[in-house]
DNA sequence: TAGACACCGTTATTTCTTTCACAAGTCGTT
DNA sequence: AACGACTTGTGAAAGAAATAACGGTGTCTA
């Protein structure tokens, strides 16, 4: 039934959520009424560009006025499935995966980490940020009983694609993978990577510049 | 000196790193040579958008053979600029922070945070991951005296801007923002954000089809 | 040394994104 | 009610990026 062709690009969605940040702070800062002009302003991105992303999902606004900030919030929400909560499970409890549990950004955003899971039997039975770790072979009776289709991925590199595939196997439909490898997945699952390393990687090209002193080799 | 329109498009250059990446690996499991086919099927991209990147920057490859891996290798670590360490700083040791600063992934790729900052009079003086938490009055002598070109951001939300701001000031060239705003910064300062709720704020997007049952307002 | 094949680098083509530009609608004022 | 100041939504134009296509060069085998 999903066409092929997403009637609506990828960066398009990948917008979305900073239209979504942007007015959430509007709207706590009491602000009603705004402009595609003064919302572009605010994000350094053309007017036009934030009109036409909206235009693919319907029409929110109101000519001579603007958008009307809580109810684009609210339908924006909508689309993106904001509305409700995502439970999600993690794999791997390691440093990172400690770190990720206790991050306090995901749960006022209604992603819940509901279980953690890990290969090593080390860590299988700890207590890791109120969540009982546990082996793998869980995987699929808990995904299913607390219908959970995100997945977080903190393992090691040499492990994550195997982890991944695992996951794939058992219906995950979304991952956020912190492991620094390019993972394969089915297309119809989704994939994002959080890679610091990477950014580090592509952001020092542009700091080659001026300080080439002592590095002539 | 820099030219308006850079010559080399970003998107290139944010695909280098995972160039760099699949020839590491290569390189370690003794490949020595790979054509632009094999590292696309590895990477899932066309061989003929690796060779175009490849193209900006030289002649890499060997008509009829490919490319020499540890020679491209050396070039891509060349014109990104990692054949060098790359000092950086710390703003913000909390929990993030303190997360950030053990992590294990950054020190091998030439990036060591040599420093630590706070504006929180309560963590000054801390020493964190073998570092002493410093107060932000310290911030230019130090960036000055130990040649830091690099800052990671781990600051709540509400004082990022105004940190950015600082470091900036400071002249600080690069900023790898973990807080969840999208700060302004000038155009010659390179800012790259880590921010894993709109990473799955724009995944439920594609999770929605299936499952909304319980979801009719 | 010749023939068959493999693969790069680059130009041409196609596809995807962004920006422009304007008709049409809204509001506040007089 | 009419006018002026704004702002949306959208088709058309421009710009950027990805893909295809291919000449030319190198490798290998016999």
């Amino acid at each position: 039934m999903a066409s092929d062709t997403p009637q609506v690009p990828e960066v398009v969605v990948l917008r979305l959520p900073l239209y979504v940040r942007a007015l959430t702070q509007m709207s706590q800062d009491g602000t009603n009424v705004i402009s595609s002009q003064q919302l572009g302003a605010r994000l350094q991105m053309t007017p036009a560009q934030i009109r036409k992303d909206l235009s693919y999902f319907g029409r929110f606004g109101k000519q001579g006025r603007g958008y009307n900030v809580e109810f684009l919030l609210s339908e924006l929400g909508q689309i993106l499935g904001l509305n409700r909560q995502w439970p999600a499970c993690l794999v791997g409890v390691g440093r990172l995966g400690r770190a990720i549990i206790n991050y306090p950004g995901f749960a006022p955003e209604g992603f819940h980490i509901v279980a953690a899971f890990d290969s090593d039997h080390e860590q299988i039975g700890d207590t890791v940020g109120g969540l009982k770790v546990m082996p793998m072979a869980h995987l699929r009776d808990t995904l299913e009983r607390q219908r959970i289709a995100i997945a977080i991925v903190a393992v090691p590199a040499p492990e994550a694609q195997s982890v991944i595939d695992d996951l794939v196997d058992n219906d995950v439909r979304g991952i956020l993978n912190y492991a620094p490898v390019a993972p394969q997945v089915p297309m119809d699952v989704v994939l994002r990577n959080i890679d610091p390393v990477l950014s580090l990687q592509s952001m020092t090209y542009y700091l080659l510049d001026e300080q080439q002193d002592s590095d002539l080799d």
